[in-house]
DNA sequence: CACAAGTGACATGAGTCGCTGTCACATATG
DNA sequence: CATATGTGACAGCGACTCATGTCACTTGTG
């Protein structure tokens, strides 16, 4: 543990630090959205980031951590994503939602392995089982918030709010999920309209 | 491998082999239901079973087969179990449609092994995952099927009748993985009363 | 240039898991 | 009772993961 630092390669010890990092979360985002949760193990990802363990323990506690990190890192990139997208759009309801739901989606099904690292892989480990359900509710807390802002009011007493969005929420993860693993014949265009009717049918009432 | 077999302890060879295999699928349930799939390993199946590893190849090929088969078993079990509910019910669509979902969250929060082993656990593993998609797509189609024949035509053009119920099948999954993992607060009650709305809203168009 | 810090390849040890084999004991049958 | 079969406890092997350590080589600094 050098108290004095240095650059190398032109870079500080800070910078080669964060660029370690990063290399990591990519090599992990890699394995975890293709290869699968059990085979994201830290000798992979290691290995595929070109990097020593001495290095992953650099920036990670656990292989766990890393994937943790890695999720985090996706469900952030939802959040910003479709927070930005619901900002521009018109004040119509419909509209409104349907572009919410398209930011996600389309996140999700563009890069196949953040679809699979936030939604599906993130299902199959009990640490990571946390995080998807956080960043499911997130999703729906923001469709709750539109939708009572649009409407005027809450449609039900909680906790049939929290039960209903996680419902409509859970439907879309499911036909993600199908998507990612080539289960249905569906384009994410399919899913959008598909979720944005169903999200009108239950609001409106 | 005897050719010649024999009663032992007043069972037949056929006999002992089905308990035997009847022992292991119930460790195996136990463990993918409360430790989870991770943990589910061959040997710690056998030790629960509290048989050897040579017993647990005279049923099964591999873990994954024995976890399959553990998934179908409760699989087989949501199927009889939703079909009789269905039949005895009552010819109108909301009742019906309760009915359906009722069975189908009852058994499976009755159980939470089997919830967690059908729902939860299953979409942890590559092996399991299309037996997931397979129960629950079966669920779907029988609601899709009963709302037909109820409303007397199909809702939308396939694949939207497909995605539809996904959605909707999904969503009970969610809700159901969430209270499995005491992540919200609601009772299967609730569930039901939800999914039973939110179906009838969306074919209520 | 000499030397310390940074880096990468590799070795080692502990712990599991899957899988096979051995051996003693239990049980049925002639 | 004697023998063959059924059973259970356990040891051993190879493979893999995690975690730590060693050593040579590279790069910057005085």
């Amino acid at each position: 543990m050098p108290s004095t630092t240095r650059p190398y390669r032109g870079l500080s010890a800070e910078q080669r630090k964060a660029q370690r990092r990063a290399r990591l979360l990519e090599a992990g985002l890699d394995l975890l959205g293709t290869a699968g949760c059990e085979r994201a193990t830290m000798t992979a990802i290691c290995s595929r980031a070109k990097l020593t363990e001495r290095y992953f323990y650099e920036s990670f506690r656990s292989r766990e951590q890393l994937l943790l990190a890695v999720v985090d890192q996706v469900a952030d990139e939802v959040r910003s994503t479709v927070l930005a997208a619901v900002e521009t759009a018109p004040d119509e309801p419909h509209a409104r939602a349907r572009v919410a739901i398209s930011a996600f989606v389309d996140l999700l099904t563009a890069d196949p392995r953040k679809g699979r690292a936030a939604i599906v892989e993130s299902a199959a480990a009990e640490t990571l089982r946390p995080r998807r359900h956080e960043l499911l509710r997130e999703f729906a807390d923001l469709i709750v918030t539109q939708a009572r802002s649009l409407y005027g009011t809450a449609a039900h007493a909680p906790p049939r709010d929290e039960i209903n969005a996680l419902l409509f929420v859970g439907g879309l993860a499911e036909l993600l999920t199908a998507w990612l693993g080539n289960e249905i014949v569906a384009t994410p265009a399919d899913i959008i309209e598909a979720g944005t009717e169903q999200l009108a049918a239950a609001l409106h009432r």
